[in-house]
DNA sequence: ACATCCCTTAAACGCCCGTTTTAAACTCGT
DNA sequence: ACGAGTTTAAAACGGGCGTTTAAGGGATGT
């Protein structure tokens, strides 16, 4: 056995990216072996050969863009331990930018969305490394900004209204030239939207903060009565 | 000519429902003739005796969709009329009833994130008669809200919000159980899911409203100087 | 009673899909 | 230099899809 055929890796690397834009563009059931080996410029049996098959492929691809795409997301927010408040706008910055991104990373989120739409036996996998990760280092900074529990019912309204947000422009990427035919994804502006979701949201978190306090102190007096 | 066969009505309208279910379920691409037929009782051939072939039953079915799923939602607002926060209110509570709702309402929702993740040639019918009428009327209540105008970008950025937020729950769906498993979408639940957004979204166009108010008066000190 | 027309049925067609097979080309240890 | 083992190429296979076709009911108007 011993060494491999140099050209192998590079097929198989070059297959894996035209596979990852492929599938990102249809999703894995509309997209075809046939097309992803067209565009690779390889032949149709070399799925098969290198992957086994089309699934594998997909799962492959999937492991690969779930390993780049959290790799500067969460990352991006750990460097402000002790300011929540910075925290949480780095981390909205970062992913408004992954989101709304034109370059390499716009696969990564297509692939997540046609995941979210039409949901594979991949699905497990993309919950536990890439959506429950972020979902819950959110929970913990709202958390803290707003002095409740992660756990809170409340925290979680907050953390679901800020992802909504934010992948609301991945969703809405179809329509949104419709709706908005001004917009332009310059990075000022992609700068901007974050700005103003972070805004937007940090308004709505110290509401939700302020309103659980008021309820609490009823349910002290009540208890007092 | 005349008189119809009332069967025919019958088989065509069970069509149109099942169409609408699996449609729903699966998307346009993915749905199969055979799988609506089988499951509406009906023989294979009827789809293209009936509707001509698979797009144009589509077509139909989304059309009713969109007829059915307009009825009540801009409507609900219409009532609160002079009392934008209230009229705001009240869009919120309705779409997020529809979005979360698990009854007749589920299918137009699903039918509408299968479209925007892979849209169809029917796309700009659901973009002219479902979502920019939506869309607009959120705008006009923000900027009336936040004392803008419907074309400002910062009351643009926050229909996005408030929507992003809203859909959410329709596109996280699949993964929304996982993520937060001790959710149930009770009509109490929904309800405080619709109060929640609404708060939350009220703060954060307050907030957007102030920012904007401040830097008009830095503009108008900075030509005065 | 019969002819008419609309509706329904069953079977088949052609196409594209994922996958497999067969043979040719290439690489590398000896 | 050469043959064993590995990689590529091309064609074909079986199956599922949307669609079509040709024939079979069944109520209706005369």
């Amino acid at each position: 056995m011993a060494t491999a055929n140099p050209a192998a890796e590079d097929t198989r690397t070059r297959l894996l990216d035209t596979a990852g834009e492929v599938f990102a563009e249809s999703g894995f059931q509309a997209a075809t072996v046939r097309e992803i080996c067209a565009r690779a410029g390889v032949n149709l049996a070399l799925v098969n050969y290198h992957f086994g098959d089309k699934l594998e492929l997909y799962t492959e691809v999937l492991r690969r863009s779930l390993v780049a795409g959290n790799n500067g997301v969460l990352e991006r927010a750990r460097g402000n331990e002790g300011e929540p408040e910075e925290a949480l706008r780095g981390l909205i910055g970062a992913m408004v930018q992954r989101v709304c991104g034109t370059g390499a990373q716009a696969p990564h989120v297509r692939l997540m969305v046609h995941e979210l739409a039409q949901p594979t036996a991949a699905m497990q996998r993309v919950i536990d490394e890439a959506l429950r990760p972020v979902y819950d280092r959110y929970r913990e900074l709202i958390a803290e900004i707003a002095g409740m529990r992660a756990g809170d019912d409340a925290v979680r309204l907050c953390t679901s209204s800020i992802i909504g947000q934010i992948v609301h422009y991945a969703h809405a990427r179809s329509v949104l030239p419709e709706l908005w035919p001004e917009l332009e994804m310059t990075p000022e502006r992609v700068a901007g939207i974050a700005r103003h979701i972070a805004d937007f949201s940090l308004a709505g978190i110290r509401k939700c903060a302020k309103k659980a306090q008021k309820e609490s102190e009823k349910k002290k007096k009540r208890t007092e009565k």
